[in-house]
DNA sequence: GAGGATACTATGCGCTTGCATAGGCGGGTG
DNA sequence: CACCCGCCTATGCAAGCGCATAGTATCCTC
């Protein structure tokens, strides 16, 4: 009934049990979390757990789906909302899942969560749709692959945020952290490390070394041309 | 099996249990792993572990130490080579460091590994110095913070690199999936997802939002804490 | 108001874990 | 030879774990 934001103290038993697992799965890991230990942040005993979600393994299960379920939602917003920043876009998930930071990082690492990661994934395809309207020269890889990889490095940020923070000087949590990232961000998105020069010459490199399979890979599948 | 390293055999047994550590930590994480399972695996007795090790901590510590003179051996490397690619010096790191880019993936997202990463952002400073030489217009963020955010984003893939994987079709350590990898990363280094203007009027759009302590910021910023 | 489902607690069992302790083996040194 | 000191194993234990079972309170339905 209540979608908005409620304390913790009116959330149902269930939802105060999942969202202290979300925690301690992010603080802990799942192997490094305790039942015990979740139940008793979530004010409930250890049988109630068990009585709502089984094992621990579906609980984990269940902060996956949720999570699922606020990215999607994130996502309907998003698509009504202005047509405008692919960017902060991914500013906003970030804002939003906040607090679960910690377990999404863990989750995306070890490879689950695909929802999560193709949702987004999906986002910003759509925002290079209207950028390779504006483009001249044919990408070196299909739309797909520059979201995808374009995805995992937005995702950085937020994985990497303790290092990140570190080097930035300033938690990006707090207000001039935040501000210096987004600076930072917006300066990488705006200016190449590469000249397309540049660029066409490493990709000819590569396909040159592609074809002798290289010094450092050394499986010789490919016939050499010589 | 095809790895430049010497035959588990030939090791001593305290660097068999330490690779083994890396392998099991780096699957199962740190609690999920069993000292037992280690040593098993390393071919020796659980006590041998501790005798050399002392504790499973300490084990860890000793694993992130490895990794640290390893990825210092690569810098000392790379400085010998040429100065030409930022890059592929990345690209090299993770090729180097392949067997245990699982534990290395999970060290960083706990915030561990600190010299790991701060000797890769070091890297791609030096390299984002030379760039700045032919740049005119002043960046919106000094050098450091650009190489910090700009490092991260290069680890997201190796980090996230399942997700990117299945984007991409093709595992990102096969072949092709490395080369698939290698266009995609060298497009998006030469094409800016930002035109100058669109990042100009951003920037501007930021600070005034900073003026009013921004309205998207405020669910993320403030959590109730009990 | 009886009856039954649902929400929740108390207690405990079997198992695995990290860690400790005692002892065996082998090669240098006097 | 005796000695000893690193390397290594076997065995065990206290603690903490996930999970099960039995029992109590609370609420909804007819």
């Amino acid at each position: 009934m209540t979608t908005s934001r409620p304390d913790p103290e009116d959330l149902t038993a269930r939802a105060r049990i999942r969202d202290a697992a979300l925690r301690h799965f992010g603080e802990h890991g799942f192997e490094g979390a305790t039942t015990r230990a979740i139940a008793e942040t979530a004010g409930v005993s250890p049988g109630l757990l068990r009585h709502h979600f089984g094992t621990k393994q579906k609980l984990r299960e269940a902060c996956d789906a949720h999570l699922v379920k606020l990215i999607s939602r994130i996502n309907e917003q998003a698509g009504a909302d202005t047509p405008a920043s692919g960017m902060n876009y991914v500013a906003a998930s970030m804002a939003a899942l906040g607090p679960y930071q910690r377990y999404l990082a863990r989750a995306l690492t070890e490879g689950r969560a695909e929802p999560v990661f193709d949702a987004m994934a999906q986002m910003s395809e759509q925002w290079l749709a209207g950028l390779d309207e504006r483009r001249s020269d044919p990408p070196f890889a299909d739309r797909k692959a520059r979201a995808t990889v374009g995805t995992a490095m937005a995702l950085a940020v937020g994985i990497l945020h303790e290092h990140v923070s570190r080097g930035l000087g300033a938690d990006v949590s707090s207000q001039e952290g935040a501000h210096l990232l987004a600076l930072t961000l917006l300066d990488l998105y705006s200016h190449p490390w590469l000249s397309p020069e540049e660029a066409a010459a490493y990709r000819d490199a590569l396909d040159k070394t592609r074809a002798d399979t290289g010094a450092t890979l050394r499986s010789a599948k490919e016939h050499p041309d010589e």
